[in-house]
RNA sequence: GGUUUCUUGGCCGAGCGGUUAGGCACAGGUCUGCAAAACCUGCUACAGCAGUUCGAAUCUGCUAGAAACCUCCA
């Protein structure tokens, strides 16, 4: 642990932010809601696991083990007409339930990894959860808080908020009044007591797939059981926190506590962190009204929404630019800047870890030096307070000035002390490798051994035509260099060179 | 209809009562054989109205517009 500074992270609970304070010194248990695989991630799915991502990245930065489990939903996530997901998906792309779960889970998995994320040390897997979930059924009926109705079971949601008061409502700010009126009709709804009752146990109908024998009937869990199930499984019935997209807090989010409070007895995590929507044309990204893109066309350029290609990483530093409980809003412009953005970072990065540190010391801290250090500091400071990259980006930007100028010569190198320059390009790098979670798309120098010899030949050459003034054979070697991608750039101690538009 | 949230300069986007956020674009300059890159300078905004305060983009109220949830969604 090197962690005296006190991290903020805003909690949907309290709908303030707090001081961290994790239930065991040093451990963090984190689980988020994952994906309901019956179809290809969208966008809006990489930006909210790009947004845990980082902020399982900054938990392990500050020195805690922490234990991250994202799940896999692969049944009971009902359609409008009381469908199941996979088994719809099944029947139309006339596959087993399973063969569906299984293409868009390594299909999930694959874009996490293009996207840089790291995996959550357990994936759990709901229909590998089944006696769990029926055991919890059983658990909410033994307290009195769930009741059979025609082989189905249901939690009894008025009882629940009676019995713990204050309880219902807590994550989404909903009124259990209000609920009265407002619950739309349902196929089973006739089955409920309650229009906010919901089912934890479905019997099964003839044409359901995906059945499992239980006490009740055979049938298949409800939705928002899963969660309940395997984050009790695997990180205790009280843990540390608890995420997922905005627009899960209701009704899944407040069920999933109601069935922790009914199985258990207790409040299942102590932080609720919830990210907000990625929007494209103002609105939020949807597949089942068409508004969208997918990530696959982003890295194409093959969609009206966008007037060129773009990179994972471009992407991904895009959403960083933005507070995850921000909307964020696609436009080609904002990505057009974000990806301009990016290729600066890293360059910035790239020249800070080749620069020389001299073995001169200097005794004294010069002003640059409070500078630099300056700028490290808010980029964490950024940081601890709720994760805000947006802040610890433009730190690095700041900070990205002065390396600029010390290269140039526009800063003398006797202005930066030794260790300054040592501290600032272990934390720059550490900020944008291991946090940010960037890696350099552009492939430019440092890595592959013969197009280095190569371009160190074709510089050499150009350098010599430069001596010669021999502007043509110059002029001409940096222009078929850029019609190839690659970008020359002539600075005051010979010219470097790296890939990207 | 109910609940909640948002409205920042040409664009994106931080901001949580007193500071230049930052990026992109644009204009001028330095450097350069010319460019590019980099650096410097400029552009300095907070939907509208009223109020609280010594002081408000930041707090309160009203008005206008937008969004999310209430129904599967990250």
């Amino acid at each position: 642990m090197n962690q005296p500074r006190p991290l903020k992270i805003y909690n949907s609970l309290s709908g303030k932010k707090e001081i961290f304070t994790p239930i065991t010194p040093g451990y963090v248990g984190m689980y988020v809601c994952g994906p309901t695989v019956y179809s290809d991630v969208h966008l809006g799915n990489c930006r909210t696991f790009t947004s845990f991502d980082v902020i399982y990245r900054y938990l392990l930065h500050l020195g805690y083990k922490v234990r991250y489990v994202r799940n896999i939903t692969d049944v009971g996530h009902l359609t409008d007409d009381g469908e199941d997901r996979m088994a719809k998906g099944a029947k139309v792309a006339q596959l087993e339930p399973m063969e569906v779960a299984q293409r868009y889970t390594v299909g999930f998995r694959d874009m996490m990894r293009i996207f840089n994320t790291l995996p959550p040390s357990i994936e759990p897997i709901a229909t590998g959860h089944i006696p769990e979930q029926i055991a919890m059924v059983q658990q909410i009926l033994d307290n009195g808080l769930g009741y059979e109705s025609n082989g189905s079971v249901y939690f009894n949601v008025p009882k629940f908020a009676e019995q713990y008061k204050d309880v219902y409502g807590s994550v989404s700010g909903r009124i259990l009044d209000d609920l009265y009126n407002e619950t739309r009709e349902l196929k089973s709804q006739e089955e409920k007591r309650h229009p906010a009752d919901f089912a934890i146990w479905m019997k099964a109908r003839p044409e359901d797939l995906m059945i499992w024998e239980s006490p009740w009937s055979t049938g298949f869990p409800g939705w928002h059981l899963e969660c309940s199930a395997m984050s009790t499984k695997y990180l205790g019935k009280n843990f540390d926190i608890h995420g997922g997209g905005n627009d899960l807090k209701f009704p899944h989010h407040e069920n999933e506590v109601a069935q922790n409070h009914g199985a258990c007895g207790c409040h299942p995590a102590n932080y609720w962190l919830h990210t907000n929507m990625l929007l494209l044309n103002s609105k939020k990204m949807s597949k089942s009204d068409g508004n969208t893109i997918t990530p696959e066309q982003l890295f194409t350029g093959d969609s009206p929404f966008v007037s060129k290609s773009y990179s994972p990483m471009a992407l991904r530093f895009f959403m960083l630019q933005a507070h995850y409980r921000s909307t964020l809003d696609i436009t080609d412009d904002a990505l057009l800047a974000a990806e301009k953005g990016y290729r600066k970072v890293m360059e910035t990065n790239k020249l800070l870890q080749n620069m020389p540190i001299t073995a001169v010391s200097s005794s004294t801290e010069t002003d640059t030096d409070r500078a630099i250090l300056a700028c490290i500091e808010s980029a964490f400071e950024g940081m601890d307070d709720d994760f805000n990259t947006a802040i610890a980006i433009a730190s690095v930007n700041d900070l990205g000035t002065y390396i600029h100028k010390l290269a140039n010569q526009q800063l003398d190198g006797s202005e930066i002390s030794p260790w300054v320059l040592e501290r600032a390009k272990a934390a720059i790098n550490d900020l944008i490798i291991n946090v940010f979670g960037l890696t350099d798309d552009t492939a430019s120098g440092g890595d592959d051994k013969a197009i280095n010899g190569l371009m160190d030949l074709v510089l050499q050459l150009r350098a010599n035509a430069r001596t010669n003034k021999d502007w043509g054979t110059s002029d001409q070697i940096r222009d078929a260099l850029n019609a190839a991608g690659i970008v020359v750039k002539d600075g005051k101690e010979g010219s470097t060179w790296s890939i990207g538009a």
